[in-house]
DNA sequence: AGCACGCCGACT
DNA sequence: GTCGGCGTGCTC
């Protein structure tokens, strides 16, 4: 019979009339799924339009899918069935978007669906795991509906209702999506995910009058009834102070900041506990917006001659190449080349797209920016909540964002018409995608973009990458140079303190050398600030027991656990484990449990105890984890109270300090140790990057305190000389020696599962066929990592090196996939799990 | 991924 | 005798 209809309808209508659509749903499936249209929506339907389709079985499940491909063939071996709502009259992804999707599945070796969940806000997901919420900015009743209204009211009382709720709460029978989609398009709701352990809004408390007091007579009745209460007349007379609501009684809905009513007085607060709980005000929250816009408008950027030239450099090079590389030392002032070059492309009518680090762009730069493109600027952050995100999808869509600054998600904005993608701190890591697929690396995807869109790139770094300065110098990437500090401040002086040396004549005070102690205390006199960096968190990496050597163990990874002084507790660092700091040794009873190494933690104790005077601050994933805590440690080291700020590798990134003029670095041997051919590369960045926070200001040369075991080790003096190209020229021929990037492309597959004989049986499977199939010089491993077990899983993992040239990458991609594909479905190794990171680092 | 179906152990 | 463990297969 639907085949019969099928037949008819197809003979009645004019060919292009589509009855089909292969849309991309967010499931980690690696094919498109087929739905009918339905014959009203074939005429608005869309490629590049999200629609919302039933999916499971009984229909259990309801998913925001985007359509792919429209066309009339009908599926041969089952029923499509229907969309159920179409949510974009427009396309919300544009062509380019679907064409980067279909690229990074393929070259990420993921699925489309994959990346597509990624890519969109969750706020543009509707699903059956979606919640929604009143949006607390909405003050246009008169637009709903009355059904929608009564819904409404409801939903004010909760704090958000899932999709089930919501179904059991509009009743049976009513259309859930056509109803989320017209309250969303009203702005009356808004729409979320599950949030995971992810960022929760910024709530601030705030007081309205209840609605009948907006009526001039009754607030005048109001305050007569108050007459003899006088204190709490003075809180509705502040209140009236700020929001003048007998002037304007709109105002009244945005309310007021529940602090700036109470102030410091404890009588006003009761007095006004007494109004809200006689209904004269009431209590809401409202998401408190990120960036408040009070920065002075269009301040004039001025370049200095150089930065002037590297700019004009720069322009004559996008003649020739798509690609340059601004290689640029610590302090010599990128931004305000970034900034030049940004006003140049979006003056000749391109979009703009300039990528940062995560925590970098929590910093002073964007309130820069802000000052210079106003709101012409769209931010784009994870830490920003999804309607923040929609609203700046929206905003390039509409041409409001012409110019967007955002961390490596911002590649999937619907841009078509890039002219410019600034990559900042191009050799930065956290541009790689780690966990869920697509693992993609933010760089090399805008250069994708870049070339489909016949945009110009530039990635800057005072340490570029390995592979970007290789390219550069092969003459496939354009280079322009900045070696001079901004102002002419020098740079500073580094100093290798000889740890062994102090620990012989037992000049070390704990972790200080007593070199870096004489230094901290004259900053402290001088009243400069200093920073100290140690890269690791917590207390003390080991907890051991010294009379039977016992270690405290993560009960589900293969690792130490950490020790936490503050929150009294031991942690593991993979997979979140918490337990009690034992008292004695679980094993022998002795009480001689002791820590071994040191972490930040330990340091800002210690500092306190040598100098118990100072003002320390730490920063690190611990201190930092609530909302605005990192820049609220920022804002109060620029006030300058600080003595010394210290930190993990988070205070390497783009910070700018004009007083800092000490930075002490601990442990540098482990850095330069750790056992990956690229430690040496990511210690030269990295502590030439912290280097660079000391001195930065005019007139005054800071000092670096490196502490090391061992001086005379090349990658040291290579620091101390700021040697870039020497340490290139080095470690360039150890690449070359052993195939390494950027001479091959690397991926790497983790094996794992819960049996480590299962997981071993099925690495060995998988590395024995990539070996017969491209030989075994281009295959490493199986090997367990570092740490061979995270959360239960035993891992190996396997490595893949192919060379740039004469390989056909596609071809291994697919071969590698379908060995894996084999594995997945062989009866005794079906359940491992197998991870493939494409140009892992 | 998630969800249903299905086949084996410790419980009322 | 059943409840529920999770291994297996499928999703338009």
């Amino acid at each position: 019979m639907e085949n019969l209809t099928n037949t008819l309808f197809s003979s009645f209508e004019a060919d292009e009339v589509t009855f089909f659509a292969d849309l991309i749903l967010p499931i980690p499936v690696p094919r498109l799924f087929t739905y009918r249209v339905p014959r009203e929506m074939a005429e608005v339907l869309k490629i590049g339009a999200r629609v919302i389709v039933p999916f499971g079985k009984n229909n259990g499940r309801v998913f925001t899918a985007v359509v792919a491909r429209l066309h009339n063939s009908p599926p041969t071996n089952y029923q499509a069935r229907y969309i159920t709502e179409v949510l974009d009259e427009y396309p919300l992804v544009t062509g380019y978007q679907l064409e980067l999707f279909r690229w990074m599945a393929e070259y990420y070796m993921c699925c489309v669906g994959e990346v597509m969940n990624i890519a969109l806000p969750s706020g543009l997901k509707i699903s059956s795991q979606s919640k929604v919420q009143i949006n607390p900015d909405f003050d246009y009743p008169e637009l709903l509906t009355e059904f929608e209204d009564t819904l409404l009211t409801e939903l004010k009382k909760q704090q958000a209702l899932s999709y089930d709720e919501l179904v059991r709460l509009a009743g049976a029978g009513t259309n859930i999506p056509a109803l989320i989609k017209s309250l969303v398009g009203k702005k009356a709701i808004i729409v979320f995910e599950e949030v995971r352990e992810k960022y929760i809004p910024k709530m601030v408390r705030k007081v309205r009058l209840n609605r009948t007091y907006e009526e001039k007579e009754q607030l005048l009745a109001l305050l007569n009834r108050l007459e003899k209460l006088p204190k709490q007349q003075e809180v509705v007379m502040r209140y009236l102070s700020h929001v003048p609501v007998q002037m304007n009684a709109s105002l009244n809905q945005k309310g007021l900041d529940k602090t700036i009513l109470n102030q410091d007085d404890t009588v006003s607060q009761s007095s006004l506990t007494t109004l809200i709980k006689n209904a004269v005000f009431e209590t809401f929250e409202l998401i408190q917006p990120r960036f408040s816009d009070n920065a002075p408008p269009q301040a004039e950027i001025k370049l200095t001659d150089a930065q002037r030239e590297a700019s004009q450099q720069i322009m004559a090079q996008f003649e020739r190449q798509n690609i340059v590389l601004l290689h640029g030392i610590t302090g010599s002032g990128k931004t305000e080349v970034y900034i030049d070059l940004i006003q140049q492309a979006v003056g000749s009518g391109s979009q703009v797209l300039y990528l940062l680090p995560e925590i970098a762009l929590t910093t002073q730069i964007v309130v820069r920016l802000q000052r210079v493109f106003g709101d012409k600027m769209g931010i784009y952050h994870s830490k920003f909540s999804d309607n923040e995100r929609v609203e700046v999808w929206k905003g390039v869509v509409s041409g409001q964002y012409q110019f967007v600054v955002g961390v490596r998600s911002a590649v999937f904005l619907p841009f078509d018409n890039l002219g410019l993608i600034i990559v900042d701190e191009e050799h930065e890591t956290s541009y790689k995608q780690h966990d869920p697929a697509p693992r993609y690396h933010a760089r090399d995807v805008a250069i994708m973009l870049a070339h489909w869109q016949q945009a110009k790139v530039l990635l800057g770094s005072a340490t570029p990458s390995l592979e970007t300065y290789h390219q550069a110098k092969q003459g496939r990437y354009g280079l322009v140079e900045l070696f001079r500090r901004f102002g002419d401040a020098t740079l500073p002086n580094i100093l290798l303190i000889d740890t062994k040396v102090e620990k012989r004549q037992k000049t070390m005070k704990n972790e200080f050398s007593s070199a870096l102690l004489t230094a901290l205390e004259a900053n402290m006199e001088r009243r400069e600030q200093s920073i100290l960096f140690q890269n690791r968190r917590g207390y003390s990496p080991y907890m051991q027991c010294e009379d039977c050597d016992w270690t405290a163990e993560c009960p589900n990874c293969a690792v130490s656990l950490t020790y936490h002084q503050r929150a009294a507790e031991l942690r593991c660092h993979y997979c979140g484990h918490k337990e009690e700091v034992p008292r004695i040794c679980p094993v022998c009873g002795s009480t001689k449990v002791r820590t071994i190494g040191f972490g930040t933690e330990k340091l800002e104790d210690q500092l306190q105890i040598i100098f118990p005077k100072s003002k320390v601050l730490r920063m690190d994933l611990d201190t930092t984890r609530a909302k605005n805590a990192y820049q609220q440690i920022i804002q109060e080291f620029e006030g300058g109270e600080i003595d010394i700020l210290v930190g993990t590798q988070m205070i390497t990134k783009g910070l700018d300090f004009d007083n800092v003029s000490l930075v002490g670095i601990f442990d540098a041997d482990r850095l330069i140790h750790f056992p990956d051919f690229r430690a040496t590369e990511r210690s030269f960045q990295m502590l030439t990057q912290v280097s660079g926070r000391a001195g930065r200001r005019a007139g005054r040369q800071g000092t670096v305190l490196i502490q090391t075991n061992n001086p005379q080790q090349t990658i040291l003096q290579k620091i101390i000389e700021n040697d870039y190209k020497g340490l290139f020229d080095e470690e360039i021929q150890e690449r070359q020696n052993f195939n390494y990037p950027p001479f091959s492309r690397l991926i790497k597959l983790t094996v794992r599962h819960a049996d480590k004989a299962v997981s071993q049986q099925a690495a060995d499977r998988l590395a024995a066929e990539l070996t017969d199939a491209l030989g075994s010089s281009r295959i490493l491993g199986p090997e367990q990592p570092l740490v061979e077990r995270i959360r239960n899983l035993f891992l190996f993992d396997i490595l893949i090196k192919i060379e740039r040239d004469k390989v056909n990458v596609k071809a291994v991609k697919s071969y590698i996939q379908d060995r894996i594909n084999d594995i997945l479905t062989d009866k005794g190794l079906r359940q491992v799990s197998i991870v493939i990171d494409v140009d892992c680092l």
